[in-house]
DNA sequence: TCAAAAGTGTTGTTGTTACACCCATGC
DNA sequence: GCATGGGTGTAACAACAACACTTTTGA
């Protein structure tokens, strides 16, 4: 097969043979700890190899008969147990030489890595610890050094997330049915930063577009006055799909 | 082989065959033709099986060492010549079955598409016919049928057209590099549709953000008042990076 | 001189920002 | 009653939309 172990050769006349992949699915998983204003992500030690000992985001091959969605939900259920969630598709990033196997195996089998970006609600996301340990929520500013090319694929994931919190009700996907408008400021904060907008005015902003449900229902949090639920009313925020910054 | 077999009954016992895959690059190529005000995109008739005798997205299958972005800028210049474009990666489109040859071959290989969306300036670009015709400018809004799913991707791919339209400077990639503001506004009319902003709004709000360069120069266009040219300034431009709806 | 295209200005309305202030509760 | 967090109001300012108007050209 002259083709493939010349794979490495730079030759005027273009070489054609077809590259074989297996296809990897890597999942940035965020959640917010709303307590400690923190922007977490969800880690696991690997026990394999290549990069055994090392860090990284959770991810699987992509099994006979399966989609890339059902594998990254797959991936996902096997490391915690959450009812709410919002997943969606990244990137993909499918270089050659990305991979370490690739070098190693002298078939030339390549490796991608469709990413996917998630987020689920803290206090209810389980992790399962599978016997040995190596699962953890990692504070996003404290992440360190990951395998592969995973850092580059987080950095994307979270400008994702940034992103999507502006102009997309993704929030309350990760929100408890009712919550309060500063559960709410919290979660933008925590992700965008403190800087963003002041909270009386995020608050009329959002009361104005009218798709926060005021429940009636009041409740206390320690000290000071007690605090009005809301429910999101994803009917009435229907006409401000497609429309931008809706939230900022 | 019995799990490949196997592999569209549902089992309680997951079947944990890794699927392999070839990899194809499909491109949305797109071009304004400001004469006619008309967004074109690039469509190839294909010439081999399957899906014979359809219209299709111009693409094709990685090769070993090659990249992704790669393969994406190889079926660009088999198929134009042109000086200027913007590329960039758009979906990956992976569901088992999505592909006619995943059910003709008994081994389960599966077919995964990362479509990439592309806009190259319409004046410059030369088709390049290839022996038989089948490579044609189609107005977006007279798409046929098209080959897979490629329908889908394309919708997709104008989606983030006009998303990138409103907050990045896309539009000077496919400009010539001196233009008129008249140009610049036809283009938007005819990609977001002409009741996105007036004229004279459009014009002071962009020569107030300051990275426009007025060269002096004027060029005159049949009767009228000859127009100046600018040019756009990168660097004036930088600080507007990452800030949404600069240009809407 | 007139139509056509480029370019400027004006005005009412809406949105944003940065606050000051009032309200209801626990301790 | 006072600290604490929830909630309302407002005034200065910036942005936007609609449209009238002026300028400079070719025919």
């Amino acid at each position: 097969m002259p083709g493939r172990t010349q794979k490495k050769l730079v030759d005027s006349a273009p070489q054609r043979i077809l590259a074989d992949f297996k296809v990897g699915v890597d999942n940035v998983i965020f959640s917010v700890d709303t307590d400690q204003n923190r922007l977490l992500v969800l880690l696991v030690m690997r026990h394999e190899e290549p990069c055994i000992g090392q860090w990284s985001l959770p991810g699987t091959l992509v099994r006979q008969g399966e989609s890339l969605e059902d594998a990254a939900y797959r991936v996902l259920s096997e490391k915690i147990r959450v009812e709410n969630l919002y997943l969606e598709q990244l990137y993909t990033f499918g270089g050659p030489d990305r991979d370490p196997r690739e070098a190693s195996t002298s078939y030339g089998v390549r490796y991608l890595s469709v990413s996917h970006f998630a987020l689920v609600r803290y206090v209810e996301a389980e992790l399962i610890a599978d016997g040995v340990s190596g699962i953890a929520w990692y504070p996003m500013h404290q992440v360190p050094k990951l395998a592969f090319d995973h850092n580059q694929i987080l950095e994307y994931g979270y400008r994702r997330l940034r992103n999507k919190l502006e102009y997309s009700p993704v929030a309350f996907e990760v929100l408890p049915e009712l919550f309060t408008l500063n559960d709410l400021y919290q979660l933008y904060t925590t992700v965008l930063g403190d800087n963003f907008s002041d909270y009386s005015n995020f608050r009329s902003r959002l009361l104005k577009l009218g798709f926060l449900q005021d429940t009636g229902v009041k409740v206390s949090r320690g000290a000071g006055r007690p605090a009005t639920l809301y429910r999101f009313d994803a009917n009435a925020f229907a006409p401000f799909k497609d429309k931008p910054l809706v939230f900022i």
